[in-house]
DNA sequence: TCTGCGATAATA
DNA sequence: ATTATCGCAGAC
């Protein structure tokens, strides 16, 4: 019996365990919740691939930094860039490939007041979430949240679906800021909602 | 609303 | 030197 939260199921390791460019489509609606009430409809995400991929941090193998992502499916990979940010990612695949989805953008569901006392400078809802950045300052999620098991859910963040399907007509498109295969359409969100990164 | 650019520090 | 970004300033 699966896992549930407040009748939402927490998704099983399986559903990490395949290629992250089937997970990162699949990742879109699903919901990414916190520890104190703070949720977020996932809209927008990337898939990063591992030793094919020129534009993954793990493409030149296992580092201090991108350890995690070496690790099991269903953790969650937390790195620092550009001297000021924390992105997160869901690690995928099986263990030891490096693979995972970056999480580009959320829709704020609730907990919003919290959001908007950790983003002082966002003036709309739709500037709480609307980065990968942006949504680490929203949630709460820093360094110290590298590695932590999305699945166990013990770490004060999982994922849960609560029955709203990926869009039927996701879109497909170039990642953003990546310099390396920057042709490569591993990036995909959902069509016309106002919180996804760049129109 | 759109575009260009500086901040800021770990990584390789 | 580069970087899986953000937010400000200035133009329109």
């Amino acid at each position: 019996m699966a896992a549930r939260i407040d009748g939402r199921k927490i998704l099983p390791r399986a559903f990490f365990r395949r290629d992250s460019r089937a997970v990162a489509p699949a990742l879109l609606n699903k919901i990414l919740v916190g520890a104190d009430g703070r949720s977020g409809r996932i809209v927008e995400t990337e898939a990063y691939c591992g030793a094919i991929d020129p534009a993954a941090h793990t493409y030149r193998g296992k580092t201090a930094r991108n350890a995690t992502m070496f690790g099991p499916p269903g953790k969650m990979y937390v790195y620092f860039t550009y001297g000021m940010h924390w992105c997160c990612n869901t690690v995928c695949g099986e263990e030891g490939e490096g693979i995972g989805v970056l999480l580009r953008a959320l829709a704020p569901l609730s907990g919003l007041e919290i959001m908007r006392a950790h983003r002082p400078k966002a003036r709309r809802d739709r500037e709480l979430c609307s980065g990968p950045a942006r949504l680490t300052q929203a949630m709460g999620i820093s360094g110290v949240h590298d590695g932590i098991d999305l699945v166990a859910g013990d770490g004060g963040f999982c994922i849960v679906d609560d029955g709203t399907p990926p869009p039927r007509n996701p879109v497909a498109s170039g990642r953003i800021g990546v310099s390396r295969a920057a042709e490569a359409p591993w990036r995909w969100y959902v069509p016309g909602d106002t919180n996804v990164s760049r129109r």
